[in-house]
DNA sequence: GGTAAGTATGTTAGTGCTTACTAACTTTAA
DNA sequence: TTAAAGTTAGTAAGCACTAACATACTTACC
């Protein structure tokens, strides 16, 4: 009689190994993102797993190896993603839509994943040693791919002769400027949609870089 | 005979109330620029001011107040700062130079204090009440007067019709990604002095925002 | 197909160490 | 002499991490 009115413990979900670690790796991505590596608790992440703080370590040595695999699962999936928006935007056929479609790509990803600026800088500024793979796995990539794109525009005699990592770190400093606004300082007030902004970073860029005589 | 040969322990230096904060403050503003809040510890900072913790707790009541103050200062700092470029940028005549001041006097800024930038980052990732200042102080009253100039160089017909907001974002964008790639990512790639980026930044930029048809 | 053995997944209750912070005392300088 | 500026030696709470045990699922065998 008792135990049917006493609350029912609801039973710990029990998961297979592999869907267990890869809940703990989503929660923990979360929390590192919010807080950072040091001020995100194991305690925490087992809560937010909903098991204790023993699976936790059962699954990973130490909460370095927890950090790190986050990380390693983030360069995996920003250099894909990267890896299909470079591939995407050398399909275009002209300045605007290569430009185009590189500021809207990154807009999108990171409206659609506010943890990922956040895990790169918390990780860059906390000094992580994976810090600079995650880095390059996101920049250096993009970065090569635009200065080879407007060098060779430079020598079609389409842009002026502009040093191409000097544009090019122009470029994406728009684009991830305001990337963070959003994401980090929380400034929305430029209310216009990625594709808009994306458009008026272009317009910027390509007249600014292109050949014609401007006082 | 003895005391001779011993090492000399050296005095702990005593300093006035004032002098001794001060310190603490340099200090502390160090290790929390490159450690961030929650990876400084209170032990870290003593040793780092050659004194006790105890001292640490006689100038501020917490860990927390001491990064309050910490915070304060530097956005007292920031904001002054600020007021004198804006300032020495409207005095300039034309655009190139008005917007070569900025660029440059911000590039400078960052590359003497580079602390500044990874505590706006860290204090703004990792929450703290007073980085919404923080990030004001450095980036509202330059954004307004940017967006402004912008506006009157458009109604003069000198630019072309663009979105006040988005372009100052735009050129806000290239500096800080260009101070945040030396500060943050050590990715120091583009080998030109500040002013020369800077001139080049505002070439682009001018480029793409004034009125000119290009095709 | 039922069941016992074995294994995978979970918990509890700790460990020693570090943390922010304090009380009680000592030394220096005006 | 007295107040300011320092020290030492703690405190309780929180930290990453672990040992020892409990429970559920899978498989092997009759």
């Amino acid at each position: 009689m008792e135990s049917a009115v006493l609350p029912q413990k609801s039973q710990p979900t029990r998961m297979r190994a592999e869907t267990r670690r890869n809940q703990i790796v989503a929660v923990a991505a979360e929390l590192f993102a919010s807080r950072g590596f040091s001020g995100t608790t194991t305690k925490e992440i087992a809560e937010g797993a909903g098991v204790s703080e023993a699976i936790i370590f059962r699954h990973f040595a130490s909460k370095d190896k927890l950090y790190a695999a986050i990380l390693d699962y983030k360069v995996k999936q920003g250099s894909e993603r990267m890896k299909a928006q470079l591939e995407e935007a050398a399909s275009r056929k002209d300045d605007r839509a290569f430009f185009g479609s590189l500021a809207f790509e990154m807009l999108e990803f990171h409206s659609k994943d506010r943890t990922f600026m956040r895990l790169l800088l918390f990780s860059a500024l906390e000094g992580h040693e994976l810090s600079d793979i995650f880095f390059d796995s996101t920049a250096r990539d993009m970065k090569n791919h635009i200065r080879k794109y407007i060098k060779q525009r430079t020598s079609d005699g389409a842009f002026r002769s502009i040093d191409p990592a000097v544009a090019a770190r122009a470029f994406v400093g728009m684009v991830l400027h305001q990337v963070q606004a959003r994401t980090i300082f929380k400034d929305d007030d430029v209310k216009l949609s990625n594709r808009q902004i994306a458009d008026r970073f272009v317009e910027i860029f390509l007249n600014g870089v292109r050949d014609s005589e401007v006082g």
